[in-house]
DNA sequence: AATGAATGAGTCTTCATTCAT
DNA sequence: GATGAATGAAGACTCATTCAT
């Protein structure tokens, strides 16, 4: 890849990470390219330049996001840790990354309110791509004995849910950092798993 | 009430319920006054004889769905049952409240995202009155030993999360019924708070 | 039909009576839908009320001159009258025509530039009963001995072309009025024709 | 004429034609510089190192075309020939060409809708000149007898509108080539002029 | 009470044009 | 000479809102 390459590519992610936070902050339909142009101190022009429309920049962003959580979620699936670590890891990270990206739209809203067509099609193979380690993580512990036998795709959903929702509730007081807010809530939702 | 404000309080509800199934469907921002009235086979204009604009639409229609689910958990809370039963039953009724809505917008979008000033407030003082309730549950069975000690605060929100997950997850396939699946969620979560 | 959708009929043929001017006078491309709506002393918003959008405006606009001009030329090929006159006739009606509209867009420009799809199937299709009627004039003329035998497609084409090239040219001066012109015209075209 | 402006020149001919044939398939103002460019594997800057701006680029691809024009029916003036074959070899050249350049822009589209000021002025007085050729054609012809006494200026437009009229209506079925085609018409077109 | 009509502010999007490298 | 990048003006289109009837 060339310097010119490199350096379009850090701009689109520039631009990605402006279009994500004032997502976070207002929603898909209330922000507008200017914003996201204006918060780069660039013109609407230029956005339009790395990206083809609104949509595109919005499909774009959140297949990072999603890449993004899976890279996560596979680097510790391929480590050599017991079932029940490598599952708090999991979620641990899915926690703090939420938290850091200050959005769960990715993960939380429902995918056919955004999305169309091909668009929708590899949105829901990535979300499905990152159920099914979650899903195989459980459905090891229970094959090894570790984890209490469940219907793996509702507590899936549970732990899921749950965590995407720290989002809607965080921030406003910070008794807690970000680290030990992701633990408490993976030790409580392990309760269901374990014993 | 007259006869009159009757009708007119009616028809209300009715417009109410038609923004709340297309909010649902397509989010508020891409809900338009138009849609709402076509599904009454109004026009726009009598929308606004009922109500002063859209925001006030969507005020009245979130203040309605949250104050039927204070009402659903209220009416359990004054109930004489064990406090298990008491919290399940809370779950049970919220998921299929829920389900039956088909939205979740209410107890679970970040409602500074949509309300600002006196009505952001309001939504906030409800809602608030809707997790104490839940806090209450939970502290009552932890001070009478049924629960494990637990952060309220930190297990409400997992148990909001989760259940306001389902509408995200729930529909594409009918292998359980709404009932048996939120039975099956509150047994699950309620391994968190039991032993 | 009631007096409201009779107004609205008006309005909307005021509508395409305007934006026909403007496109005559610059092209559909260089037309505003603001221009449009100006000339009328309406807003853009007013226009879209009556129009999904641009190219449906147009679309209409083009239909209703084609049905004019059919209906000019069937209402003149039911007469009893002799086949050169009706030939003629039919000239000179298509040139005062085209002339009084100020736009041969119509009938001269290639439709694909500007429809596609249903819309351009629609419009071809009202062309080619425009030429058919043409077409059956030369044939019948020829059947009957009056005119010499000729390659129809080819010389309809030439009536045509040259018929719709007046408004290139016409208004610069106004040494002959228009009906004059038009029996000019016509009576040399004629001549390809006869002898 | 160095080698450099040599080359300059040359590469301004292939955008000349570039641009040519895309005006030809979608209009001026459809048309992009984006278009031109790409289809020569150029970048839009590039082309603004050849040309000021959009509008030079058409005024100067009109004017080549209209001064080829031009030589082409002048070549044909000087020669000895009889009138009528002089006239039809004209017309012959000039449909061909008009085939072969795929555009009836230059002749056909009124002036104004596209150039201002010097440029129309020029452009203008280029398509006189080529409209004189052919006003002197039929003079001599009538002078010399061989052709009716006929309105110069109508029987020149009505020749010129059914020869571009041919772009909108070839192509489609090839049962006649170019060049046959061409003859076609100029013999029905001389026999407006002739008995 | 209801509605057809009109409006205007706000957004997305395109594209000719410029310019530093 | 060439190009990637940036810009801003223009124009299509949407939609909440108003109002006369």
């Amino acid at each position: 890849m060339s310097l010119r390459e490199k350096k379009a590519e850090k701009k689109k992610k520039e631009i990605i990470q402006s279009a994500l936070s004032i997502i976070a902050e207002k929603g898909y339909h209330a922000t507008t390219m200017e914003d996201v142009a204006a918060k780069l101190l660039m013109t609407k022009g230029s956005v339009y330049y790395y990206f083809k429309d609104k949509q595109d920049l919005l499909f774009k962003s959140q297949k990072m996001l999603l890449e993004q959580s899976i890279q996560n979620i596979e680097e510790i699936m391929s480590k050599e840790l017991p079932i029940i670590e490598k599952l708090q890891k999991v979620m641990v990270v899915h926690i703090e990354f939420l938290i850091t990206e200050r959005t769960g739209f990715a993960m939380g809203a429902r995918p056919d309110q955004f999305f169309a067509g091909d668009q929708l099609q590899e949105i829901i193979s990535l979300r499905q791509k990152y159920s099914h380690c979650i899903d195989k993580l459980i459905a090891q512990g229970i094959e090894s004995g570790y984890f209490n036998k469940v219907d793996t795709k509702i507590v899936r959903n549970i732990i899921l849910g749950a965590m995407n929702y720290v989002i809607e509730w965080y921030s406003s007081d910070g008794s807690k950092d970000k680290n030990e807010l992701a633990k408490s809530i993976s030790d409580y939702l392990l309760r269901i798993l374990i014993n």
